[in-house]
DNA sequence: CATAGATTTCAATAGATATTGAAATCTATG
DNA sequence: CATAGATTTCAATATCTATTGAAATCTATG
């Protein structure tokens, strides 16, 4: 891998990291994302990144889990090899929309714990609930429109991977 | 602080952690929302929180440089009160929305980096640029809507505000 | 403008997290 | 069902990050 495309991986990472996720996760998807063939086997993966076989089986495993990866299996072959997700994205958008109740939840808590009525001291906790209530409403409606606004997209895809395979 | 508060405040500080910021954050923020009256001193956290004033104060500095948090000064006090700024969750939702566009940019350098003309190899990044293009767009109409619903909201918060000081 | 209380800074260190690597396990094939 | 290549597991360790605490600095007041 030339030193321009293991800036970019690394800055993958760099990338996932400040979003909360581990960085090692953000550079094997990194290293995914500009592959041609789009797939790579653990040990590819291992040698491109100079890390050992143990934690991209352990990176590789989070990413499957997370459906953000897949295995790819070529018949007559013992290896496996890794690839993007169709929808990787969308499912990384959807976990961050999962998250928004449990910051309205905590919300709902705080005002139990808070048994005060002043308005004052009730004003944040209120704000907090509010603004969560209303982007677990809203971020569903978004998220179903890019899927509708997409479809044609994910139609071609589909039909690559069929020619393909 | 009893028993249920700690609870309280050290989950905040996980949520914090799980969503990619410190937890020392999440769990001052976490004392203040429930705080009542709503401001604390740097003091009363650290004392609250059981952790070094030091600490207290890196994290203070970063909750206002995030506009979170702001400084209350009590006249004729020489110390310092720290409180919710109205609009902190809209802020930190803000910070989310920017870094859709570093995630956009990503995969665009991804596609300039990748000359290959292959259209399976090219996918997975024209989804993440199509993805994070049309979330950028989207997000702040969004955001916006949450503002004008909010407005008579944070009229109230205001008049009380104004008829406490 | 000296004082005392309050706050900040930052080097040292405690603590948490990521990574390795070798042994154990798995799996397709002849 | 034995083999060899491939993968996973996990204890040990390296690395990174958070936290302390004492010295330096700041700031409102008489």
């Amino acid at each position: 891998m030339d030193e321009e495309r293991s800036r970019y991986v690394e800055e993958f990472g760099l990338l996932f990291g400040q979003f909360g996720l581990s960085r090692m996760l953000g550079r094997v998807l990194g290293v995914l994302m500009i592959s041609d063939p789009p797939e790579r086997s653990a040990e590819e993966l291992a040698e491109e990144l100079g890390v050992s076989r143990g934690s991209i089986s352990q990176t590789t495993r989070s990413l499957i889990q997370m459906s953000l990866v897949q295995r790819w299996s070529r018949p007559g072959e013992r290896r496996d090899y890794f690839r993007i997700k169709p929808g990787a994205w969308h499912e990384i958008m959807r976990r961050e929309m999962e998250a928004l109740g449990d910051f309205r939840k905590m919300a709902e808590r705080g005002l139990d714990l808070l048994d005060s009525e002043d308005p004052s001291a009730r004003r944040s906790l209120e704000e907090m609930r509010d603004f969560y209530t209303y982007w677990e409403k809203e971020m569903p409606t978004v998220l179903d429109r890019w899927e509708q606004e997409s479809q044609s997209r994910d139609q071609k895809a589909l039909d690559s991977a069929f020619r393909q395979s």
